[in-house]
DNA sequence: TAGAGATATCACCAGTTGGTGACATACGCA
DNA sequence: TGCGTATGTCACCAACTGGTGATATCTCTA
């Protein structure tokens, strides 16, 4: 991922002395920043405190540690998900199964490009197997198929095809391209950075989507 | 990644006692097994030297230090690709492009699935874009295109299909189902644990091969 | 206004990290 | 044989981590 410059600055507005529920949500706010802009790697009890300008005490009062922390974070996660995907409004009518999931894979590739935490959590979630990961990783899952179950409406896939396994292909290799995107701007030598480079990427997903459902 | 037992104890067989080259040698083969085993959060010099049972001054001595020493490993990691992907033997022939594509990809996946260093060196190029990092995922690219090229023959893709997208999805659905199945076992409810849960992955990625292709 | 309870801060702990300089020891060459 | 050098070891540094107990300070209620 790019390296952002350091804005560990308050991101707080309201001066909050002395009000729990603000710091709470505060080290919460910082939580998710800091794990946005540095990664796993750099996420911990004192970086995330220094962020928040508090005692790291307090993530130990209020959440219980980091593991709480990261809970906490997943209990958000959820509404943070569909908030996203549905930013785009509703989907137009599809006739197909195949339209409403190259339809529902577009914009999935759009909000996870625009979304450095859910990149990082993606990360984070490919590269180890401790149990709070495992919880994030699990609320973000759990989310996202929420939200593709709603958007898929009536529509069923055709006989003969191993739906689940063709979804996991496609949104593994949307995840990994995005990730590698973010991370250094190509893949393989295909350059993911600017929008025509993912137009191509677009094109190809609903290419075999096509190829697949139609 | 599944954590495994840690199994630090001497990996070296010769007594080693003042050699050079097979110190130096000791520490590279404990850096790939440091890697390999407890992934990059857990990869440092003193983990290293702990694990090649030697002091870490002499990791600054031989090496130059860790940036030294990753790029080393990434010097190795050329002719280690190749002999994993050619460890299968020949390709058959193959009458297509698709075809041959097919081949490649089946052997980078198995291959991939059974070599956890890669897994790891993967998942740390996907997460961040330190410059050590950077040469030892462009040491891995360059040896995966080298030895793709080298296999693909004198076929080409048909016209009207952009090939360079096509197997970037591939490649990066491949390289994520992977990493996921290692850490987790499964991707959004599709199991990647047995052999059987993988041939229905492998069985989408030629299917999707021969949609586009043939 | 006085006190109690909640909120925040500080000081400290043991352990780890990356990194360096000084020292001991064994080997090979004169 | 003795000596220089390559090899290996040890001790130390400052900085950081996760974690905890004691203390200060504010706020609200009685």
């Amino acid at each position: 991922m790019p390296e952002t410059p350091d804005q560990d600055a308050a991101e707080n507005l309201a001066p909050r002395s002395r009000n729990r529920t603000a710091t709470r949500d505060a080290i919460l706010v910082a939580a998710k920043a800091q794990l946005a802009e540095h990664g796993f790697a750099a996420f911990g009890v004192n970086a995330v405190a220094r962020r928040a300008l508090c005692d790291k005490q307090l993530v130990y009062r209020y959440f219980g540690g980091l593991d709480g922390l990261i809970d906490t974070m997943g209990d958000d996660l959820a509404s943070w998900v569909s908030d996203r995907l549905s930013a785009g409004g509703a989907f137009p009518a599809a006739e197909t199964y195949g339209q409403r999931l190259d339809q529902i894979l577009q914009r999935y590739l759009m909000a996870l490009r625009a979304d450095p935490l859910m990149q990082r959590i993606i990360a984070w979630e490919a590269s180890e197997n401790a149990p709070h990961v495992r919880r994030l990783a699990d609320a973000r899952s759990r989310a996202l198929m929420i939200w593709v179950a709603t958007m898929r409406g009536g529509l069923t896939p055709r006989d003969g095809l191993d739906a689940p396994a063709l979804n996991a292909v496609l949104v593994a290799a949307i995840q990994h391209l995005v990730l590698c995107g973010a991370a250094t701007g190509q893949f393989i030598s295909v350059p993911l950075a600017t929008d025509a480079d993912w137009l191509r990427i677009q094109a190809m997903v609903t290419r075999l989507i096509r190829a697949m459902h139609d």
